[in-house]
DNA sequence: ACAAAAGTGTTTCATATACACCCATGG
DNA sequence: CCATGGGTGTATATGAAACACTTTTGT
């Protein structure tokens, strides 16, 4: 691991990213654990290279951690207090850890430059959580899809960024047509009923969610379904833009 | 003028103010001319403060030039290229002006300082135009309230910036009742509908306009308005929530 | 034939738009 | 009393929510 403050990044400014997924029913975000002594869960987060776009900063963080390029992110709030460290944290680390960090890990040029006052741009993303193969960084005990009804708590602010970035996806959802980022290619309605239901926390009504979904035009009718149940094989749907 | 690089500013962050005001029927942005040969126009700028949140800074920045506390402001995006530097602009600035700047202004060090890479974080603010008295900096020739419909070219991606402020304006509109932030305190019926029309450029039909807007139960009605017209005298309203 | 779940059509309701009318005001 | 613009009420169209019915599937 190369130490941040060697590196060309642009100082005192990061990226935190809200990873949304959609698995047995539930949304679920990338929760990396920390591979210290203590409760440790922080957002998958990183530093913008001088020379590289905050998009592009994002969408590198976002792969080292799920393995795919092309995903759909979108800023959704700067996070700017000015009380914004993660001082306590890592003094609470440092407190835990102590022989793990005598050897390595943090000398005390580290420790200035990664306790300083830090401006968080928060990016949501959408990926299809079966193409995702979690990565653990060097710093992390382990990397999992959390259920977004059970986060645990987090460094810092990251539990205000999560609601946040549910927030936005969820005013951005209608307009821009994003839900199907979460799913396969193909799915049937039941499906992305269940995904809007996971995502709103509400029940949507059957016929009327396929005829609203029917008529946005963008759904591609593939062939039958047939999963061996005693009842009419649904549709199978593919998402295709002005089709 | 202190030099930015000897302040204590976050490095290579900078926040751009779009201020929208309301004036003679039209949406108005208040633009800042820099007092150099050649046309510069740039929004209203600054930097954080190590000890100051980002919207504490926002608010400085919009207070200097407005001369007002207590500004409905939000912010609305980051421009974060990696391209995005003011190393052209000053290039040009400084072909332009080179008996002015001969002396001081600029010496190697700001230069350097100042043309480096900058994420710039989006704010757009709503104010009262009748209480703003715009307030040049140093570096202004002048600083006016332009309509937004002829806005000059300005300098880096700040036409954009206005651009994108004014859709986030226009969505945000409706759900966070804000439109009121560019009136004054007491306005009629029709005052609103013209800021309305002035923002989302396109006629709204009177009556429901006026349906529309009394549902919303925000309005409390006054005395009426006595213009000295031959018509009817409208009601003045004020925005009360919850009222 | 039956239960289960998918697909589709119809009614109802709420809301937005369009249309029409009456009222206050000052000349 | 008339022109002008303001306030309000009523019809129509549009879209969302609720309700009902038919079809397909494997046992």
């Amino acid at each position: 691991m190369q130490a941040p403050s060697e590196q060309n990044y642009i100082q005192q400014l990061s990226i935190d990213c809200v990873i949304f997924g959609y698995q047995e029913k539930q949304l679920k975000v990338l929760v990396p654990k920390m591979n210290f002594r203590g409760d440790f869960w922080a957002l998958p987060a990183g530093f913008i290279y001088q020379d590289e776009n905050i998009d592009q900063a994002a969408r590198r963080i976002l792969e080292g951690r799920t393995g795919i390029k092309d995903i759909y992110l979108e800023q959704f709030r700067v996070f700017g207090d000015a009380q914004r460290t993660n001082l306590q944290v890592l003094e609470r680390l440092v407190q835990l850890n102590q022989e793990k960090l005598r050897d390595h890990w943090f000398n005390q040029k580290e420790f200035d430059w990664i306790t300083r006052r830090f401006v968080s741009i928060g990016y949501y993303a959408l990926v299809d959580i079966n193409k995702v193969v979690p990565q653990k960084s060097e710093m992390d005990a382990s990397i999992e899809w959390c259920p977004i009804k059970e986060l645990p708590p987090m460094i810092m602010d990251h539990n205000e960024m999560v609601a946040n970035a549910l927030e936005t996806l969820r005013l951005n959802l209608d307009q821009k047509l994003i839900a199907f980022n979460l799913l396969p290619q193909t799915f049937t309605m039941k499906e992305l009923q269940e995904l809007y239901e996971a995502i709103f926390d509400k029940p949507f009504a059957r016929n009327n969610f396929q005829k609203k979904m029917l008529e946005l035009n963008v759904l591609e009718r593939l062939e039958k379904k047939f999963t061996g149940a005693a009842n009419k094989a649904p549709y199978l749907y593919r998402f295709q833009p002005q089709g």
